[in-house]
DNA sequence: CAATTAGGTTTCAATTAGCAACCCATTGCC
DNA sequence: GGCAATGGGTTGCTAATTGAAACCTAATTG
């Protein structure tokens, strides 16, 4: 008995499997993007993902019941349905770019477009990297994991 | 004829679709995850994620096959492989860690053990952003899409 | 040399994704 | 007003993926 050290085990606790529940369905991802590229419609969904129907449905429904979409009957034409990222969907937007540059910097050559630039200067952002709590850049080298408790 | 604009369409060129291919399946996440928490062999993921052996086998090939893992026959013991994170593996650390976060921040209280500090003072990384190419904390807000071309 | 360990396959059931067709409340058009 | 088209779905059926459990084989331990 006694069993002083674990050393394995425990490492289950982070928030990860908790964000994988939405985002790591098939398409989840893709809709977030293009949702982020300005498409709030069914309709649009569809043709621009090539997805099928009953799946965008499902999709959809899912991210709207996760908070992550809101759904917004139209008032000007009631058969219309406006998507939107709320704002814990849009906090989804650095795990989307670095996927996406991680993608990008490694996968065949794509031109990336369109491009996310910064507003104020209009350069497009740089690569998304962990930072210190006082704003260095770290590499895995620089990195360590503590046990807490 | 000539449809001057096209104004959705377009908008699939990006890395994403390329890196959802591998990490887009089901426990490439969280085995990629327990790679970096230090675990190196077949019966540790298993026992540690709970995934079926037979996925678990097809995930770690089609992670290998991607260059994302390597896999070394253990010298001292040939029954033994050890499955390691190689640099592309490691640099879907800022991806992870930013779906982490975003879980950690909107899921059920969770404790976030082990904690990822930055070595040279021991404390805990910062959150995750998307940075200006001069390093300023982007918001959605100061961000813009911009076709090139 | 028998039992155990490590890392897999194989087989089969259950779940999920995908395609095509159908549904039905608006709208736009003559 | 009547009729076709549009937007956002559902339904039914097939194909692919996942998962549980049993089995396999080489190496190692006692």
């Amino acid at each position: 008995m006694g069993d002083i050290r674990e050393p394995l085990r425990e490492l289950t606790e982070c928030g990860l499997p908790q964000a994988l529940e939405v985002m790591g369905e098939r398409w989840s991802f893709m809709i977030l993007r293009a949702s982020f590229n300005g498409l709030h419609h069914f309709e649009e969904f569809l043709t621009e993902l090539g997805i099928a129907r009953n799946i965008l449905s499902n999709r959809l429904a899912k991210l709207v019941e996760n908070g992550i979409l809101k759904r917004d009957p139209c008032a000007e034409d009631k058969r219309k349905i406006e998507y939107r990222l709320t704002d814990k969907g849009l906090d989804l937007l650095p795990a989307m770019v670095a996927l996406r540059q991680w993608g990008q910097k490694y996968g065949a050559e794509v031109v990336e477009n369109p491009v996310l630039v910064d507003e104020r200067d209009r350069l497009p952002i740089g690569p998304i990297s962990i930072l210190s709590h006082d704003g260095r850049i770290l590499g895995p080298a620089d990195l360590h994991l503590v046990e807490r408790d």
